[in-house]
DNA sequence: CACGCAAGCTAAATCCTTTTAGCAATGGAG
DNA sequence: CTCCATTGCTAAAAGGATTTAGCTTGCGTG
């Protein structure tokens, strides 16, 4: 049973040498004059002791403390976004770093005790997430204190972590393109005429506006487009339904979002339409029900586990300060085929 | 831009007195002297400068961070426990501490680096979770470290917070019995038959002896009983589907967990069966999926976000040395009914 | 008038580490 | 023999708080 913690004077003490011969040794002092002999009592006896340095003492004289701060709304709460804190924690770890999280529900107090709370405690630097792309209002941080934003904007902040959403907007349509659908492609969830002044997402726009570069390119139309304000199965159900009663000519459904798909799925079980025999479905986020589907869905990841790296590898290295792209993998299941 | 951080000696000065006084007066120590005079000057020079104490110089001497450990094998980072990091947060949060979040993904060498570099960090203490709780070996901690289990067990460390799955296991069967599911029940993850020596999550056992007991007391007997490892809905479809076509007189299924529910769902839908007009579900967990489905499905939920909280309110009070458990809610949506 | 006591405050030690400045011994050069 | 450079090491300060011990001052009492 460990009584009392080892400190530095402990292991100078049993290698019969002073606290800073000690430090010195221990941290690897590349200029230090100190025998070759002092350097192997001071390990021997530090391993001996089972010496572990005191951050907070450390970060006292250092000014850094191998400790960085996660704040988000929600991301370490929910199911949408684990591959944010996911990424960052783990690449924290590879770099002996540890990682405060604090989440704020969205609520500007809460975030601001946060940040103080993560400041009271020295952080290296702090990474500001979300769990839905979005600006943040990020005050502005002590001297020394790096800030990174992970799938979110801020205007005082420009580093930024985001998922190349344009791209992953041509490929999903590029997906059907190839598959050979040129006609019945309805669009579900959204439509240029029902989004006037709506406030979506930056990243969701970028989403929306390369699927729309895309089509042209392939000189193709959509036949509908059908706006929900929550992406959710439930709105996925109705808009499905409702699209498939107004035009039975649906060869193709481009979902915004797997829990839209989630509830087109179910409106086409209904109208004994097969996947993907009768109608293919594409979709964004490889959100985990993706999977669970039958048959499995067609998506294109939001790349959180690379994003949640990356941040923290910025962080921790010089980060440049602008918007960094990464980009949404296809994960092909089985949801598309050609029509017939 | 704040250049550098306010000390307590910055505060002192500008109030005139000693940094034992501003100490004193702004820790607001009962027993101190100070005139009301003096106690009005620190205040305001601390709030004009915006004071706040450097949490790692206090911990130094006070041998407190207020920063809580919370270690796991990946509960932050998978969708199946968000509540209970959350719960915790929440409760940390409230009690002014913070949280070292550290993932194992249930690596021993890693989890022992993940207590190291908490405790070079001085936390306060230790709150150890699974994602589906298990027996976990925890090393010894240093004296004055608390440690807590959060869904998880361990014979060096006995307080441990867990749902009561007994109680869970009864109450699901108890829904069934009310509605008046006499027979034609049957079990969905688990027969008795097929689990000889099978190792299962040590509340996993306490939830299907909880429904045994009850099933008894009811004067119930299930029709079938289908085993499966793991429980995924790829099983839960063909667990079901199987037991389908051996018996058409099913009336009610007692699902083990919500993802084994979803997949009966599809295999009922194929059959042509609907629920719960033809067949009743109830199941476990309440997983974000089971409010997805269509008719919503009617579970006993894991207390997360409850246990989370508990968590740390144990960890930062007086622990009894004991298992604490926590009633599972049940949560009614649309799957069962009456049998016709 | 000396003494004791309370009120009101501060100096200095302490927590653990890093870092600056400098000391003592040795050997070689002039 | 003196001086200087080098080697090998240490004392002490610093970082920002808390805490112990104790120092003034003024007043009331005997």
């Amino acid at each position: 049973m460990p009584r009392k913690r080892v400190t530095l004077a402990d292991v100078a003490r049993r290698a019969g040498l002073s606290t800073t011969a000690a430090s010195m040794i221990l941290n690897g002092r590349p200029d230090t004059r100190l025998s070759k002999e002092a350097h192997e009592r001071v390990h021997t006896a530090a391993a001996e002791l089972g010496y572990r340095p005191n951050v907070a003492a450390r970060g006292l004289r250092t000014d850094t403390t191998h400790t960085i701060g996660f704040v988000s709304d929600s991301v370490a709460t929910t199911r949408f976004a684990g591959g944010l804190i996911q990424g960052a924690l783990d690449a924290a770890r590879q770099a002996g770093h540890v990682v405060l999280v604090a989440e704020t529900g969205g609520d500007p107090k809460r975030e601001s005790e946060a940040i103080a709370a993560l400041l009271d405690r020295q952080v290296d630097g702090i990474i500001f997430a979300t769990v839905r792309a979005r600006e943040l209002v990020v005050p502005e941080l002590p001297d020394g204190t790096a800030a990174i934003m992970l799938n979110a904007t801020s205007t005082r902040h420009p580093t930024a972590v985001l998922p190349d959403e344009d791209l992953g907007g041509r490929t999903a349509v590029g997906l059907l393109a190839e598959a050979g659908h040129a006609q019945g492609i309805a669009l579900v969830g959204q439509s240029d005429d029902a989004e006037h002044g709506l406030f979506r997402s930056s990243t969701v726009a970028r989403r929306v506006a390369g699927i729309r570069v895309a089509m042209a390119e392939h000189r193709l139309a959509f036949t509908a487009e059908a706006s929900t304000w929550e992406w959710e199965p439930h709105n996925g159900y109705t808009i499905t339904d409702a699209l498939l009663r107004r035009d039975p000519g649906v060869r193709a459904l481009l979902c915004l979002n797997d829990r839209l798909a989630f509830g087109a799925y179910q409106a086409l079980a209904e109208h004994g339409l097969r996947v993907p025999q009768d109608v293919s479905v594409v979709s964004f986020d490889d959100d985990e029900i993706a999977a669970y589907l039958r048959p499995g869905l067609t998506t294109i990841a939001l790349p959180h586990l690379a994003m949640g790296r990356r941040a923290v590898e910025l962080l921790l290295g010089s980060a440049p300060r602008s918007e960094v792209l990464l980009p949404m993998p296809v994960v092909t299941r089985g949801s598309i085929a050609a029509p017939r």
